[in-house]
DNA sequence: AAATTTCCGTTGCCATGGCAACAGGAGGTG
DNA sequence: CACCTCCTGTTGCCATGGCAACGGAAATTT
């Protein structure tokens, strides 16, 4: 376990945790961590999650299919994003959405027992890792809000627009790489991939935007904006 | 302030304190109340936020323009939920959104810095209170989700089904009255006003749903399912 | 009760974008 | 190199739903 230990430093969990209190946390959380293939399934959306997971490295999708069966990205997450927190709240209900590798990735995961229903047992360490824990999830909430805001708007270019400047300012520069491929991005986008492409030439030809495969270059230096206006 | 201790009792950041506690709690965290009118706005997304809020009593939504000046509703809000927990994350950027008051409403603040930033003389009592907070961000969360899973929906009826199936569950019954005007839950599904009045009115002759106003029955009792499904 | 305002339904017009089907290019594999 | 698969762009067709404008019902005010 201890070749892990950079990771798990690097890990906003254990923050500011010494390696001493790590392996006490990890031991106390039942923590341990998995490696997934590219495009391996973590979870689907009936399963009952009893653990919450972080992510120490790569990168995965969450999705879902909606009514008519079409898949549809609610998120990516990278390192040292939270997965499955949905379960704290402990009613034990089906999770909801599916979750699947996007490239290999390793997560470590604790189990939710110990953290939510603590007993005299319990980790010395539980209030800062809770406190750590609520760091994570703001920073779900904000991911949540920002894809909200691209979501609701009504009109592809709107969309489109809000995720490439965001991803600019993330990027800190008007050329960037998305994560996404085409098809990806219309599923995160929540729009058909066809008219994505189409909207792309247009915002390519009107001279907003130009892009090769998964690079981008945004001709507004809009770029500067913050992601909330 | 001891006329709200009842209101205080049942307000889940306080979830498990005793008066003392709680009047402790309060003085510690510079915590006070305000009543705003309805109508009233409780801050705008120009705004740099140095509390959270708490709704005691009544309703409001949080809302937002989007690139076209058209006004979208991201939520509303019921007594016991936290608003402006967006600033949690302490880069003292402007919120982002607005929030104003649905019906008349009274919200209690509390200072983000004796949370954050807590020095030698911060509330012994801190960690329960973060504790709290942790939950409450886990409701905003599942609510974000909701929000999420109902616009990501292409197309107008799949979204208004969503949003009445989760409606029936929340009440327990198909029959029930939602807090929106047609407008404001046009603004909330991110559709148009008289697009979803022409789908009601196909739904309700097709047999799916009836309703009169802001009460509705649902005719398919599909109502008994989970909300993530 | 009269007046005013807010709310809701309706309808015609038409742009946006979903859908399906195909083609070319990139990259991977034998 | 040849073959195959995956990714992306393109285009025609047409349904969905946005927009605007109006009228009547309900609610609120005076």
């Amino acid at each position: 376990m201890n070749k892990y230990m950079k990771i798990f430093k690097e890990t906003s969990l254990f923050k500011g945790f010494s390696e001493q209190e790590i392996l006490q946390s990890l031991a106390c959380l039942n923590g341990n961590s998995r490696i997934y293939r590219k495009k391996e399934i973590i979870f689907n959306k009936e399963d009952r999650l009893h653990s919450i997971g972080i992510v120490l490295d790569g990168t995965l999708f969450i999705s879902k299919e909606d009514l008519g069966g079409v898949r549809l990205i609610f998120s990516e997450l990278i390192t040292g994003e939270v997965i499955g927190e949905t379960a704290l709240r402990g009613n034990d209900q089906p999770v909801g959405y599916d979750a699947a590798a996007a490239t290999a990735c390793e997560i470590l995961f604790i189990r939710i027992d110990r953290l939510v229903r603590p007993d005299q047992t319990a980790c010395s360490l539980r209030g800062r890792i809770i406190e750590n824990l609520f760091n994570l999830l703001l920073r779900k909430n904000e991911a949540l809000y920002r894809k909200l805001d691209i979501v609701t708007h009504k009109n592809l270019r709107a969309r489109i627009v809000h995720y490439l400047q965001f991803q600019a300012e993330k990027n800190r520069s008007p050329v960037f790489t998305i994560p996404f491929t085409r098809e990806e991005l219309a599923h995160y986008l929540s729009v058909d991939r066809s008219a994505l492409s189409r909207e792309l030439g247009r915002m390519k030809a009107a001279g907003i935007v130009d892009y090769s495969r998964n690079t981008f270059r945004l001709l507004q230096s809009e770029f500067i904006e913050s992601p909330f206006k």
